[in-house]
DNA sequence: TCGAGGTGATTTGATGCGCG
DNA sequence: CGCGCATCAAATCACCTCGA
């Protein structure tokens, strides 16, 4: 057999992406997805020579006819991604996914079919779907869990077919187990998505949502549906929205979204419909009950008083249908981070706080926010274990941007940098970043250690390894979106600039100069912060000034 | 030259059935 | 119950044309 060299094609990449993404599809499933007018025969001889020649990019297994046909599915073979494929992937510098489960193939083809349907629809409606993974919107409870709280089969995204951006977690229930008790998996599963509610707009997985996306189970056997339907009803304590419907009817209409299939929860109502189109109105704008807190930016020349309701409703999205909201809705701006911003020390008068934390140049201890432990913590090492010096104003310059955040309402969090991944840095010679800082939702690195030019590029290319480290070991919480830089002198900033812009970034990175930061009565909102989102290609991007919060649209 | 696409031949694997 | 054989469908392969 000859073994002539692959050239990869765009399709070839598209394939080896929904491969990625999904773990597993079956031919009849690729099919539709690349080769939508093509015979079988024709999807089947390209995989075939994507995995038999050249690198071999898929290998692929055989499922049983009588069980694909059990669920519905079209028999045929199931291609997953190689070690090769795999590798690929991590030679673009992007996670290389997970590897298949030949036991649960059944269950992960199912949902594979949902990402088809989806696709074919959205194709036949000129509407864009999105796919985000099971281990990019996984949830975990706290930084330090041991264990996910939550791991949706996939999260959907459908922009186009309805104003709002469609956005659907997708459970397949699989199993036999009986779905009464809190203590199942259907229990644990509903119980997870409560806790998701309350903390979704810090995972860097829902990046890009402006509100908390439905829940879709799809399940077998209409007694299952009539007890998942009661289950929801029991355990549900916060406004999460539900979509149940029978995995058999779903995948034999034309329509999945348009059919009345779907027994619907609305987010705000404890009720459950009798059977309709998923692309109901009301159950549609149930939705917005769980709107992305506000980040209130703009209104904060003011000290940090709750706001009004009518201001925060003025920055969401252009007028949604207001639900009635019941007190567990969404968290008061006012209330966020989850623990009450803390009054600050008597000893500083609260209109003057800014102004003293920036010209500080250590940060004295008593100001220090006592409920953001991780950070104090860290820079009460830092400050025990060596002389304050230089090396120390990058915790006291995050501790600057913590307060500032926390004085204008935007969410927080501070996580040290896991040992793995400080191991990493210091097997390079590399001070490591102190650790990983969430604001508003996305999450940074705080680096301030550029002490030579020369480590410039060596440091780049840690975070690119690291990039791959937190992805291997599924750190938590997901890879941080940002590396925040604050840069010593003009001359590393401009040698950073310069570097950063001629390479392929796989890292956002948003910067600015010590002296910058330091000049500026809120760094948080000056316009001194230079964003360089990553990129596959080395097309410069503009080195203009932007708010630190810019980065919601620039990457 | 290489890949896409079409067609038909061959191989492979699952299944059913009969026989000892 | 085990074995061999027949049958069928799916998978695989070979060879072709066409077009970029």
């Amino acid at each position: 057999m000859t073994k002539n060299a692959v050239q990869l094609q765009s399709r070839d990449i598209a394939v080896l992406t929904d491969l990625r993404n999904l773990t597993i599809l079956s031919l009849d499933q690729i099919r539709r997805l690349h080769w939508p007018e093509a015979s079988r025969e024709i999807c089947r001889k390209r995989l075939s020579r994507l995995m038999n020649h050249g690198e071999r990019w898929l290998r692929n297994f055989t499922v049983p006819k009588p069980e694909m046909e059990a669920v519905g599915l079209q028999p045929g073979q199931v291609y997953y991604l190689s070690e090769t494929g795999r590798a690929w992937f991590r030679g673009q510098e992007r996670p290389p996914g997970k590897l298949p489960r030949q036991r649960q193939a059944l269950h992960d083809l199912l949902i594979s079919e949902w990402f088809v349907r989806l696709s074919e629809l959205a194709r036949a409606r000129q509407a864009n779907l999105g796919w985000r993974a099971d281990w990019q919107v996984r949830f975990y409870r706290s930084p330090n869990a041991e264990r996910a709280t939550l791991v949706p089969d996939g999260l959907a995204i459908l922009t186009g077919l309805t104003p709002q951006p469609l956005a659907m977690f997708l459970e397949l229930d699989f199993s036999r187990e009986a779905h009464g008790r809190p203590s199942s998996r259907i229990g644990r599963k509903i119980r997870g998505y409560d806790a998701y509610l309350k903390q979704w707009f810090k995972h860097a997985g829902l990046d890009g949502l402006d509100y908390f996306p439905a829940v879709i189970f799809l399940t077998h056997g209409r007694q299952r549906l009539e007890n998942l339907a009661a289950a929801v009803l029991k355990h549900r304590r916060e406004n999460v929205a539900y979509g149940l419907a029978l995995t058999g009817q779903v995948y034999q209409v034309a329509d999945p979204l348009a059919a009345p299939v779907w027994r619907l929860i609305p987010a705000h109502r404890h009720t459950v419909s009798e059977p309709r189109p998923m692309l109901d109105s009301r159950w549609l704008a149930s939705l917005q009950a769980n709107l992305r807190p506000p980040l209130r930016l703009l209104q904060v020349a003011k000290p940090p008083e709750t706001p009004p309701p009518s201001v925060q409703a003025a920055t969401s999205a252009p007028a949604p249908p207001q639900p009635a909201k019941s007190p567990r809705a969404m968290p008061a701006p006012v209330n966020l981070p989850a623990t009450p911003a803390p009054k600050p020390p008597a000893t500083v008068a609260p209109s003057a706080r800014p102004k003293l934390l920036c010209q500080t140049p250590i940060l004295p201890a008593e100001v220090v926010i006592p409920t953001r432990r991780g950070l104090l913590a860290n820079v009460a090492h830092r400050l025990s274990t060596r002389r304050a010096g230089t090396r120390d104003t990058g915790c006291v310059w995050s501790n600057q941007l913590l307060q500032q955040a926390v004085a204008v309402g935007i969410p927080v969090q501070w996580q040290p940098l896991p040992p793995p991944a400080r191991e990493l840095f210091n097997r390079l010679k590399l001070p490591p970043p102190p650790g990983c800082l969430t604001l508003a939702g996305v999450s940074l690195f705080t680096d301030h250690h550029f002490a030579r030019i020369e480590s410039l590029p060596h440091r780049l290319a840690a975070y690119r390894e690291l990039a791959f480290l937190w992805t291997e070991q599924q750190f938590r919480p997901s890879f941080p979106r940002w590396t925040m830089l604050i840069l010593p002198e003009p001359k590393q900033a401009k040698a950073f600039f310069e570097t950063a812009q001629q390479q392929r970034r796989i890292i956002n990175f948003c910067a600015t100069t010590q002296v910058e930061f330091t000049q500026s009565s809120l760094p948080l909102l000056s316009t001194i912060w230079r964003l360089l989102p990553a990129q596959q290609t080395c097309k410069p991007v503009s080195l203009e000034g932007r708010p630190l919060l810019a980065w919601s649209t620039a990457a």
